[in-house]
DNA sequence: GTCTATATACTGATAGAC
DNA sequence: GTCTATCAGTATATAGAC
């Protein structure tokens, strides 16, 4: 019960809330089929029955913990396209939103990232399919049709614009990767934008 | 068991070999845990005498698939590196390689790429730390030191050139990419050699 | 609304015949 | 080596008291 406010948890007065969160730490770290809820209630600090009162079943809290994450992330992308207006300055607040928030939420970012949530919420769509993922991708398309990005499949464009930076996200919540992700950012955004830029293609032979 | 031999699983004959095949397919469709030992033999056409005569127990059937294709990988790793010498030629041939398993072995990639194996097999190592993976990121390490690629981290490296790559594996098995991924390599290979090659950086402001 | 104690269902694993 | 039938453990979900 003892936890700490963050960006995406403010109010952690509320028991749900706890109760979520203790949920997101678990699944993370065990996995959502190993994590039972008794241990769930346990580390939240509330009974069973406020938890099914709460939620429908186990598979209910999932759901809500995916909804509350996304809708976090939806709130920083509205953030970012009203702060910004070009396809490259919202796409590398992008990049390190993601930065940001695997820093400081690991446990969100993973949940979010890599949990094969198909695998307990077969009726949700695929972490791609979600509107948060979809409007990255837009960001990169609207660029493309400004004239910003070079022309190009808009798949192959989402891909290069985010793909390292999500595998280095990957790599850091595995573990592999030693300084914080900022420390990286700079050399991976420049080459990054470089390599889809109208006007600056270095074609090759 | 009626299934057919593939580059990774060439000898269907081995009711083994068929029932690893049937645990690929099953973990791969509704994941580890959701997936019943019943179910497995069942789709094998073996008894689960049999199953428990070959393997451990069911943690043992998952960690035989991961070896099993891990070294089929680390096959094709050395036939690149036999064939190829330079870092471009293969790294180009790498991506070329995970399309092409992502296309014809769809169930394979999607069990190597996205299974959180921690949580069935927390005593294997991350898949990004397995030997395969780490022979794909030293592919880029030694192009570095030959001067290949710009002098830079080697983490940066690694996500700049397979990071998009992979992310389109990713999408491709999300059933988000329409066209087979090889219509894509030339343009993404083009773009991700460009921004990591020594001397063509196109620096901006 | 919140709690504890309980039941039901399932699944991984085994025992023992052949 | 291979099979079928069975066991034992566990975890989700509920019932009913407060």
């Amino acid at each position: 019960m003892l936890q700490t406010p963050s960006r995406l948890f403010p109010d952690m007065s509320s028991r749900s809330v706890c109760t979520l969160r203790a949920a997101l730490r678990l699944f993370n770290e065990k996995g959502y089929f190993s994590t039972s809820v008794h241990e769930i209630v346990a580390e939240a600090g509330v009974s069973v029955g406020f938890a099914y009162h709460h939620f429908s079943d186990k598979k209910g809290m999932a759901q809500a913990l995916f909804g509350h994450l996304l809708a976090g992330m939806g709130d920083l992308l509205d953030a970012i396209e009203h702060e910004y207006e070009t396809a490259q300055d919202r796409c590398s607040a992008v990049i390190r939103m993601l930065f940001d928030l695997t820093e400081n939420e690991p446990d969100a970012m993973g949940f979010i990232i890599h949990a094969r949530h198909r695998e307990f919420l077969p009726a949700e769509k695929s972490i791609c399919s979600t509107d948060a993922f979809v409007r990255m991708r837009r960001f990169v398309a609207e660029g493309i049709e400004r004239g910003e990005i070079e022309p190009m499949d808009g798949v192959v464009a989402g891909a290069m614009v985010y793909g390292s930076a999500i595998r280095m996200v990957c790599l850091r919540l595995d573990g592999l990767v030693p300084e914080p992700l900022h420390t990286y950012f700079d050399s991976l955004w420049q080459r990054t934008w470089a390599s889809v830029q109208a006007g600056q293609s270095a074609r090759v032979g």
